[in-house]
DNA sequence: CTGTTAGCGCCTTCAC
DNA sequence: GTGAAGGCGCTAACAG
């Protein structure tokens, strides 16, 4: 029915093994023969069996691609980046190289889960990409399941993720860019700075977090525990964020947001309290996501590379890129100052 | 070196045959036994070899999710859906299936890349998303590649794309909605009307575009070749086409972007020309992103019920639901009219 | 309900 | 540079 390495063979007048030869291009093969293999291939239609092929080569073509929520731009831009230096020439038989992205939607259990359905699949790579949960639990699983894998040979990367044993590491400088942040609000004169924080068990809420609390601490301003509230990295969690900082302290002159998105949805809260956006609240994001200039006014955050890190970590899964010394990098972020901040009512 | 069934087997005193049929759970298995292999699963941490379990089964685990442009919400929002219905138990093997996104950032040869090695991994399902390249070789190309992987077992369903051969659909009614769109406006009085569309070949750019055709059409309005512009579906080409538009004819009074991506461009660039939204100028734009309701003013648009119908094509392609009648179904937008749009100046 | 027996299609030494 | 042979780890009939 389907055809087989055999059937190109037959009417290559070959052996299997010198099909497969030509098909890995790995090994040495007369060019005559190579062209008549090729040709036979492609009168026969023929395609590879990748099952086949991994279990007998014991690794496949598969690369895997853990976010966090592909529906969230923030993971989308970066797998989009990975994706473009894994996929093209370069793999085994034909070329190509599968790039595959798994939605874990944050769940913990979810990520395991693909984690063991990749190493069932005998990936050539996986790469982790976003924050981390910080449970214990889990961590430690992650961390087994990480060691598995790179004893298997499956090379694995950490993109925007804090480090982990037996895993290389392009983290993002989190805390140093909360700090920026919020270091650029109190040199405008702001004094009472709200904070929409993600959610809580998650190392980028908290190292953005402790970020911004280093930076109050640094100019002598007390970290208010009513100033800070937790939420969904989502437009609505911003939203309802906002009204509550409002509720408890009418009188913030700022509000510093999770991300660009949970900044989006305090601005809409700002403006339908009737406040003007900077002139009554200053608003900041993280991550400056493409819709974080249109904002209006356009939206002060914290750029983070997200395209190059991705490319890199990409470029680190293939093997085409030495990784960092000591196995991990750490990549920082860059203040962008828009209109969303400006000085202090009063 | 590494845990194989057959170990379990020996340490589960049974045959592999045996584990194989409690790993798949098709097939009756004394509790007490089946206790005894999962305990010594559990105890040699045996992890499936996916490849020899696809090569024997003759079918793998892997559900492919096909997308234009991952980092672009659009898709990732079907896709989340998509794979939320896919994930989870149902799957041989563990239960679970690998839902992989594989990204083809419109370009017609990597969606026939990876059609091709979809079909080598021998893929479960395949679910195509988004509007296909019109070109006739590359339609072809498509169609031969969806009847191989149907002859394989392969279920193709495709969402938001339109019918093909061989293929169940789920189609998003964009000549309808564009319509509904461009009568609103006219509704409201406007009649010098400028279309920023998508890229030329592309369906949805075609029937977007038709749709608001037939509404001008409809009311006697003159189509005037001048007030189309194509581009990219981002931002920036909704920035330049505006700027094209209200270069070649000052009076326009509304833009009808071809999603909400482009519409924020044009917004963006209606302010830098100094034009009040919707007071000089009404924007239109398709889709209902998340971040529509949070333009200044909110953008009026057509709302596709992404999730919906990417939970829909996730069902439909584990056999979970029933296609529609004919293989046909059409999903309709819903016009949702905010801010952006108003009566026309004078 | 469980064991036995053949492959699934390919890669990879090992010879030539 | 090419062929022959064995086996990768699992599943799917068949028996029993």
């Amino acid at each position: 029915m389907t055809v087989t390495l055999a059937d190109v063979a037959a009417r290559a007048q070959v052996s299997p093994a010198t099909v497969s030869r030509v098909l890995n291009g790995n090994y040495p093969v007369a060019a005559s023969t190579r062209e008549r293999v090729l040709r036979a291939v492609d009168e026969l239609d023929y395609v590879l069996n990748g099952p086949a092929s991994a279990l007998a080569a014991a690794t496949s073509d598969l690369v895997g691609i853990l976010v966090n929520d592909i529906a969230d731009p923030f993971f989308g831009i970066m797998a989009s980046a990975i994706q473009s230096e894994i996929g093209g020439p370069g793999g085994r038989a034909g070329g190509e190289r599968l790039a595959v992205v798994c939605n874990t939607g944050g769940s913990p259990e979810r990520e395991l889960t693909y984690l063991t359905l990749l190493q069932r699949q005998r990936a050539a790579a996986v790469v982790l990409t976003g924050g981390a949960v910080e449970d214990a639990a889990h961590v430690a699983a992650v961390e087994n399941k990480v060691r598995k894998l790179a004893d298997a040979g499956t090379r694995v990367v950490l993109c925007g993720r804090p480090p982990s044993p037996d895993a290389i590491a392009l983290t993002f400088d989190n805390r140093g860019g909360g700090k920026q942040l919020t270091e650029h609000l109190i040199g405008l004169g702001h004094r009472r700075l709200g904070y929409i924080a993600g959610p809580e068990e998650r190392t980028t809420t908290r190292h953005r977090l402790e970020g911004h609390r280093d930076a109050l601490a640094a100019h002598g301003i007390e970290d208010d525990p009513k100033r800070t509230v937790h939420g969904r990295y989502d437009r609505q969690a911003g939203y309802d964020a906002t009204l509550e900082l409002l509720r408890r302290d009418p009188s913030l002159t700022a509000v510093v947001a999770a991300n660009d998105t949970v900044a989006l949805g305090a601005c809409a809260a700002l403006r339908d309290s009737g406040l003007r956006i900077p002139d009554d609240v200053s608003v900041a994001g993280f991550d400056d996501l493409p819709f974080a200039v249109d904002a209006v006014p356009a939206l002060t955050t914290v750029r983070l590379p997200l395209s190059e890190a991705g490319a890199r970590a990409g470029r680190i899964a293939m093997g085409r890129e030495e990784p960092p010394p000591g196995g991990i990098a750490t990549v920082h972020g860059e203040l962008m100052v828009r209109g969303s901040t400006g000085v202090p009512r009063e």
